[in-house]
DNA sequence: CAAAAAATCAGGGTTTACACCTACAAAAAA
DNA sequence: TTTTTTGTAGGTGTAAACCCTGATTTTTTG
C-alpha cells in the first residue's frame, strides 16, 4: 500500500484530495503539511512511499522542499501539483528530480493514471502541462533561463528591501555596511533582472513574485 | 437534501468538496462548473439550495457570476471560498449577497460549520477573514478616504505611466509636455500620498490598488 | 462673472541613482 | 587544489530624482 504525505497550504484542498485517495484506493494518507518546512519536518518520523507537492506555498515552497527531501531520501517519489497560471517552475521542479507532474485543472482520471504510474515506478507528465511549456516556450525561454540568472542570497536581501520602499543608504544602514556594497548588488540585480532603473527593478520582482507586495 | 453546485476552475479541488461533501452528508452535489459563466448556464436547468463560488476564475469570476446568479433566482445562498492572499473582494462580494466566506486554508471543520449555518437560513463569514480585514483596515481607511479622491486626471495619468516603470523624463516625452511639470506633477503626487519617493510612491499606488501590476 | 482648482512651466540647489570601472578576501564548487 | 562565486568596498562622472519658490494659463465651479 501507497504510504503518501500531501503538501499544500489549502486544507480544504488536502482533505479533499486525502479523500480522493482513500475513496479510489490509492494509498494510504500517512500524513499532511502546509508548506515545505512542515513537510521536512515529518520526513523525519514518516516514511512515505509518495509525496504530493503544491508548488506555491507560504515559508517554503515546493522546489526547495524537494530538493532537501531528495538530499535525505533520494528514492522518495515525488508528484507536483501545480496550477499552470502562475511561474510554474517546471524545468526547475524536474531538475529537482519531480517524477510527475499534475494540474490542479485536471481532472481525477488524471490524477489517477498519475499515480498509478509513479507508483508501478514511471513516471507522468500532464499532457496539458507539455502543452503549455511548448505553446509559451518562445515568451518564457528567455526570462526564465538568462534574466532569472539566479539571484543570490545577499541578493535577495537587498531586492527585498528595495521592494519594501527602503533606499539604497537605508538598506546600508540596516546591515551595516557601506552604501557602495549596496549599490554594487543594486547594480548586480538590474543586470541580472536586465532592467533600467529601481523602480522597474521593484516592478520586475513584483511581476515574477520573486517578493510579495506587503 | 442540500442540493449543491460547486464553481472552481481546480477540477481537483471540486473532486476533493465534492468528497467532502457526500462523505460527511452535508448534501448532494448536483453540479460543478469551472468558471462563472459555465455556472450561469447550469442554473438554466438545475435548482441548488447552495453554491459553493470560488473568486478568481478564467472566463468570469465569481463577482460577477454571483451578481448574475442573483439577479434570476434572488434566493439562491452562496457561500464564497476564497485564498485570502490575492484581492479578495470581500466587500464587493458580501454587496453582491453572498451569505458566507470561507478561506481554502481553512480546516474541514470550519467549512461543514459554514455549510450547516447557511443551510439553517443563517450566515457564515470566517474568523481568519474578518480579523484579515480589521487588520488591514487601519492602514487604509484614512488613506482611501482623504487622499484617494484629491487625484487629479493628470496626475493619475502621471502616476499610471510611473507605475509602469517610465522615468519623469520619459513621459513627458510622452506627453509632449515639459519634464519640470512631470516633476511637479509627482511632487505633488508625493505630497498627497505621504510618499518619500517614486518607488514609495508606486508602491502605495499599488497597494491601495489606485493602479492595476501589468 | 469671479474665485478656485488644475495644468502648465521655470530656476536653482541638494541629494541620490546609475554606469563604468577596479579590487580583494572568503566561501563554494569544480 | 584550482577556479568560480559571493560579498565586500572604493572611485569617478553623469543623469536623474528631489525640494523649494514662484508664476502663467486654462478649466472648473459657485
Amino acid at each position: 500500500m501507497n504510504k503518501i504525505i500531501i503538501v499544500d497550504d489549502h486544507s480544504l484542498f488536502r482533505e479533499g484530495i486525502k479523500l480522493l485517495i482513500e475513496n479510489e484506493g490509492l494509498g494510504e494518507v500517512i500524513g499532511e503539511a502546509e508548506n515545505g518546512q512542515e513537510f521536512l519536518n515529518l520526513l523525519t518520523t514518516l516514511e512515505p512511499d509518495l509525496v504530493i507537492m503544491d508548488i506555491e506555498m507560504p515559508v517554503m515552497g515546493g522546489l526547495e522542499a524537494t530538493i532537501e527531501a531528495l538530499k535525505i531520501r533520494p528514492e522518495l517519489r515525488i508528484l507536483a501539483l501545480t496550477m499552470l497560471n502562475e511561474k510554474t517552475n517546471f524545468i526547475e521542479m524536474t531538475n529537482a528530480g519531480v517524477v510527475g507532474f499534475v494540474l490542479k485543472t485536471s481532472g481525477k482520471n488524471e490524477f489517477e493514471r498519475a499515480i498509478e504510474s509513479i507508483t508501478k515506478g514511471g513516471n507522468y507528465f500532464s499532457n496539458d502541462l507539455l502543452r503549455h511549456i511548448i505553446h509559451n516556450n518562445e515568451h518564457q525561454a528567455n526570462k526564465d533561463d538568462k534574466n532569472r540568472e539566479h539571484l543570490t542570497t545577499r541578493e535577495k536581501e537587498v531586492l527585498q528591501y528595495l521592494c519594501e520602499g527602503f533606499t539604497v543608504s537605508e538598506i546600508a544602514s540596516k546591515l551595516f555596511i557601506s552604501i557602495k556594497t549596496i549599490e554594487s548588488h543594486r547594480s548586480t540585480l538590474l543586470r541580472k533582472t536586465n532592467t533600467r532603473n529601481t523602480i522597474n527593478l521593484v516592478l520586475y520582482a513584483l511581476r515574477n513574485k520573486l517578493v510579495e507586495l506587503s
